[in-house]
DNA sequence: CACAGGTCTCTTTTT
DNA sequence: GAGACCTGTG
């Protein structure tokens, strides 16, 4: 098994981003082009090939689910050593980082994390402290700009310097600057800081740098086109020494400029690196003719954008569909209904579905539809799991045992559940700590110095530190699991939920019960389990990242949450003018540059489809409280007719006003009838299956046309049954051999090594004689 | 100090 | 339509 095996499983270009292991190298891939499975063959390159030790190896995703995927790919693949790449996203990466350095950054290595709520805590604070008018700038505007500033490295004092002149900018300067102190002061970072003082310990502590240089001497970043200026300093600070970076993306789906995200990084890569190799993966293995056709229908009306097209060796397929309806509740009527009758009649699973849709508010009717046709789902994003009260509360309760200056933490939890200290006590308490610049704890020790407040009060709030300084002691010996069982317990929290017995109350008790099995499988999991990894890996997960491939449900979610997956049948709804390209985007002042933005995300949904796309809209909505007609999105209508079933008339409108009241349902119920589908005549009760016949019966032509490239019998020396040789686990039986398409999946039973399951272009196993 | 009820604002998109 | 916020009452 030589070099040449790996390769003959990749097409050429995709072999080259493998060979080009040296220098700076950006592979431009398209959607569906079968990046991930390029990046995964190149690592087992260098390590099988070119004997790379795995330590020196960093490669960065974009989520922790596509860093899990992709290092159990490597697993797979190599048998061995992937444990040791650092595969994670860039904030887990920079907090790794940043724990072993903390000192040298100005925090302590129990340093917390902020999330939104957080930093809207702190914010809210500063601005009553210094007297601020929320009818002149809003606390979430400058958190917004301050934000900003950090994504493009610009700290507090430059800050000050750019905006010299300007009131308002002036007053973010100042807000800025005590925002950051604030955040000092509390041991804790927001998102952004991750990425800031990473780039900034660099800076300023050459040695670390070198240090990391050192080790990293083979880098790959995943959804390039996504990275901001800190990230992308970040990159280049630490290549900079070897200067192998590798750098994958594709700048037709760059989704992330609200956050920052420079296209300029992937669009200027080979100036900004001369040397850099460039390569193009324009073969899509993922989806049909006509859903390339559509996608490219649509994202050729952007400028500006690297020239490349998509093509593909599947079949043509299915038209792409394009279905309207009165009004979003049909539309989710008919997404859910469609699919629980195709599953029902079992030509599908309900995991071959995923529903996209522009904002998360659009999800509570799918959710509603779902249920109420028992089709199971799975609702990614909306309101994280870890921001709901009940998790905050125990959350904070831990971030006060962990990190003692944590204000924000101790303020939330120190009258919950409830022990008699308002509001007026908490603001005495931190205006002492303000005065004598102490933590809000550690003023809240000293509660009987606090002249202001009566003796009774200050005995209830001794009972609260003395209460936290005994789960101090307990947090040495328990484990997460057990220290959340005890505050549960001791608090009387989960008491006073199982009294209430409510609807709401059962639900924060299965809630918490779920926070207690994923702190379980944490201590199962970690290598090290602590509380402070306990509240990072808690910080830093995404919705997306709990979602289980192996869950029979479909999948609600946003277009963004999408990127990187894919699913045979995808919906894209609320394909409207005003929804999607977004009216704020329709409305701005630079609209050409927002509308392409929002044309990119267009084409990232079209993408994630493999084998049919439906795509849905509303003649009316309801926006805000009141009806709003709204015409189809123009990316509907840049599809030409050859790639989708779309209106004959471009607007149906009705030619004459609707004589009733409503929406002048009538006429468009006659186009919408003519062109798509019929509504079915029964009624409401009986509408389940949408008119199936009508919306095409079709059968799957292209599903087996394109039988992928089967490896050649006998490459195999060896067979089941048969004793092997692999480079690291020596002498192994092979139990199993399945094709797995392109490459053979081998079960190889080692006795010193366990049961091991990888591909055989790359085990390297060799046929021993018994 | 706690809670109920009324008013105001708001929406993209997320690590 | 929902959530955050404010205000008045017990």
């Amino acid at each position: 098994m030589e070099t040449n095996d790996i390769l003959t499983r990749l097409n050429k270009e995709q072999q080259e981003a493998v060979l080009q292991t040296e220098g700076p190298v950006l592979i431009l891939a398209g959607a569906g082009s079968g990046k991930t499975r390029v990046l995964v063959h190149r690592i087992a390159y260098l390590i099988n090939v070119c004997g790379v030790d795995p330590y020196s190896i960093l490669a960065i995703t974009f989520t922790n689910k596509a860093a899990d995927e992709m290092r159990s790919r490597v697993d797979d693949m190599i048998g061995f050593g992937s444990r040791e790449i650092w595969v994670m996203t860039f904030h887990a990466c920079c907090v790794r980082i940043l724990r072993r350095h903390a000192e040298e950054a100005g925090y302590t290595r129990y340093f917390t994390i902020y999330d939104t709520d957080d930093q809207l805590s702190v914010m809210k604070d500063i601005f009553k402290r210094r007297g601020i008018d929320t009818k002149f700038l809003k606390e979430r505007t400058a958190l917004g700009m301050i934000s900003g500033a950090k994504n493009e490295l610009v700290g507090p004092d430059e800050y000050a310097r750019m905006t010299r002149g300007d009131y308002m900018t002036g007053q973010v300067a100042d807000i800025y600057d005590e925002y950051q102190k604030r955040l000092r002061e509390n041991n804790a970072m927001d998102f952004d800081d991750l990425i800031m003082n990473t780039v900034i310990l660099f800076e300023q502590h050459p040695e670390i740098l070198d240090l990391y240089r050192e080790r990293f001497r083979y880098m790959m970043v995943d959804e390039y086109q996504d990275t901001n200026t800190a990230q992308f300093r970040f990159v280049s600070l630490l290549a900079g020494k070897y200067k192998n970076l590798c750098v994958v993306g594709d700048d037709d789906q760059s989704i992330y400029k609200f956050r920052g995200a420079n296209i300029r990084n992937i669009l200027n890569f080979e100036q900004i690196f001369p040397e850099s190799r460039v390569i193009k993966l324009e073969q899509n293995y993922r989806s049909t003719q006509n859903i390339l056709n559509c996608a490219n229908e649509v994202i050729r009306n952007n400028r500006g954008r690297k020239s490349k097209r998509l093509w593909t060796e599947n079949g043509t397929g299915n038209r792409v569909r394009f279905v309207r309806f009165e009004n979003a509740y049909e539309e989710a009527e008919f997404v859910a209904s469609e699919i629980g009758r195709r599953v029902r009649s079992g030509e599908r699973s309900y995991k071959d579905f995923a529903v996209l849709y522009r904002t998360n508010a659009q999800s509570r009717l799918f959710e509603e539809k779902c249920l109420f046709l028992n089709v199971p789902y799975k609702l990614v994003g909306g309101v994280n799991f870890y921001s709901r009260r009940e998790i905050k509360d125990v959350l904070a309760y831990l971030k006060t045992i962990d990190n003692a200056v944590d204000d924000v933490a101790s303020t939330r939890i120190i009258n919950v559940p409830r022990r008699g200290i308002g509001a007026t006590t908490i603001t005495k308490i931190s205006t002492y700590a303000f005065d004598s610049g102490c933590s809000f704890f550690d003023a809240a020790l000293s509660a009987d110095n606090i002249s202001s407040l009566s003796s009774a009060t200050a005995k209830k709030v001794r009972g609260f530190t003395d209460f936290i300084n005994d789960l101090r002691q307990d947090a040495k010996e328990l484990t997460v699991e057990e220290l959340i069982k005890k505050i549960l317990k001791d608090t009387g929290y989960r008491k006073e939920l199982e009294v209430e017995d409510t609807e709401e109350s059962r639900e924060r008790l299965e809630n918490l019960d779920e926070l207690i099995s994923k702190a379980a499988s944490y201590g199962e999991t970690a290598e090290h389990p602590t509380l402070s990894g306990f509240l990072e890996e808690v910080a830093l997960i995404a919705d997306i990242d709990t979602v289980d491939d192996g869950d029979d449900r479909v999948l609600l979610m946003t277009l963004h949450s999408a990127k990187g997956l894919e699913f045979p049948i995808v919906f894209m709804a609320g394909m409207e003018e005003g929804l999607f390209p977004s009216a704020m985007s329709i409305r701005a002042e630079n609209p050409d540059e927002e509308i392409e933005e929002e044309r990119r995300l267009c084409y990232v949904g079209i993408t994630r489809a493999r084998e049919e796309l439906i795509m849905t809209a509303a003649y009316a909505r309801m926006v805000r409280g009141e009806y709003e007609p709204h015409p189809v999105s123009r990316f509907v209508r840049e599809i030409s007719r050859d790639s989708i079933d779309q209106p004959r008339a471009a607007a149906p409108k009705p030619a004459v006003p609707a004589p009733k009241g409503g929406l002048g349902s009538d006429m468009r119920d006659a186009i919408n009838k003519s062109a798509y589908a019929p509504k079915p005549q029964n009624d409401r009760k009986e509408k389940s299956g949408y008119g199936s016949s009508t919306y095409s019966p079709y059968s799957n032509p292209y599903r087996k046309k394109t039988p992928l490239p089967a490896v050649e019998s006998g490459v195999l020396s060896y067979g089941v049954g048969d004793k092997v040789r692999h480079k690291k686990f020596g002498l192994g039986t092979v139990t199993n051999i399945r094709d797995g398409g392109r490459d053979y999946e081998v079960t190889v039973d080692f006795p010193a090594w366990g049961v091991k399951k990888m591909f055989a272009a790359f085990a390297k196993l060799e046929k021993a004689e018994d």
